[in-house]
DNA sequence: ATCCTTGATTCGTGATGACATTCTTCCGCT
DNA sequence: AGCGGAAGAATGTCATCACGAATCAAGGAT
């Protein structure tokens, strides 16, 4: 017994202030191309600039924030390209995450991800566009975790973090509506154990995602 | 012209730092479970703590340190489970940038991986071990490289940096002079536009360091 | 009216210092 | 001799500050 205990790590100030970034980010709070400036963030947190300039440099060395003008870092405002990138990995890190998430399959999984689809559907239902986005996001990462590979989950989340504040400006759009036909078919793939359909759902789910947010993006700009 | 400059950045302390302690990483200078204390390196490199601790953060935020005792840094020392789950999402990813930088392949990316291919057999024979390890790492990056996808090379080159304070420990093996036989066949393979036999001889390169490696870390454990 | 220049402000970088926690060593107790 | 605790050293965390670079704004020149 107490073998393989972890040192219980204290919430550190900056560990802190990194989550609620992380939760910001997530919740589309930053513009691409704005400025963070570390002043601002540690007095809205009310702390001092040192845990603030700790966890934006973590998310900068993850990619998640970049240098947008000279001195200051903020989301990076993303190209065509960059975007499309993005994509492209997406669709195959998480759908192997998915096919080995179908491998790794139990009871108490199935009762999880059916509870999670249960909850999304509900959360469209209501319209509550801010409540969706925190349950989509719940959703995957659970589909993830079932990979039982924790190298490959945190990729992924890394790979969310960066593509979250792009992605949230779907909101306008009525994306959620169609993105739950997908959820319902990965759900129901991975209750047949047919790993392939599941990740084909969830491709479809990140494709169909992407096309509308390049729509959105660069429709005015090719004029 | 001009439009697409990007600010030019200034090497930083702290950036400098960071590349210093990147390449000690890769040479294998860090002893896994050993701590990284910030003053240590300050010292050594002629710094003040503050850019050594903004080095440490990043590498801290992308996984090739880890907290080894209640309040020291250092790289993790890994355990079969972690080297496995490491090995697995390796093989994937790495197989996939393989594959994509087959499709991309052209004239110069094909003179330079030759170029590498030849220096690798060189270092071989002068049994110049340090040189070894560093032709491989730019082999392989150079591999990644082509598959044109910033996202899946950043990935993948940390990944590396995860995984090469261990691997390291193979000097004392002759586990470099089978992996050769696997760098020509990928190279053949890319000549080909065989991108199939490219990803296996890859996976075959890699899993044969993966098994080495587990061979001389838990073959005592297990008696 | 527009552009350039210049001063003021903002902000990031790196340095230093105070404080709390952890590690280490050594001494005393059993 | 082995174990446990206490004092001292070492180290990370956070705050504050000095400095320089970048941004912004206002005023003057064309």
């Amino acid at each position: 017994m107490f073998e393989n205990q972890q040192p219980i790590q204290k919430d550190k100030l900056h560990d802190q202030v990194y989550d609620r970034l992380c939760t910001l980010l997530r919740e589309g709070e930053f513009t691409p191309g704005q400025a963070v400036p570390v002043s601002k963030v540690a007095k809205a947190f009310g702390v001092s600039a040192m845990p603030v300039r700790e966890a934006l440099t973590r998310l900068l060395a993850i990619g998640v924030l970049a240098n947008v003008s000279g001195r200051s870092v903020g989301v990076p405002v993303l190209g065509y390209d960059e975007l499309t990138d993005l994509r492209n990995v997406r669709l195959e890190i998480e759908s192997l995450a998915v096919r080995w998430a179908v491998k790794n399959c139990d009871k108490a999984f199935l009762a999880e991800i059916d509870d999670l689809l249960g909850r999304l559907e509900k959360t469209e239902q209501s319209g509550d566009i801010a409540a969706y986005i925190k349950t989509n996001y719940e959703f995957h990462l659970r589909l993830y975790q079932q990979s039982r590979s924790p190298v490959l989950t945190e990729v992924i989340d890394t790979l969310w973090l960066r593509v979250s504040p792009h992605l949230y400006q779907l909101e306008k759009e009525d994306q959620y509506k169609v993105s739950n036909i997908h959820h319902r078919k990965i759900v129901e793939s991975i209750h047949r154990g047919d790993a392939d359909a599941a990740s084909e759902a969830l491709i479809a789910d990140l494709s169909d995602a992407y096309e509308v947010l390049v729509r959105m993006l660069f429709q005015t700009e090719s004029t």
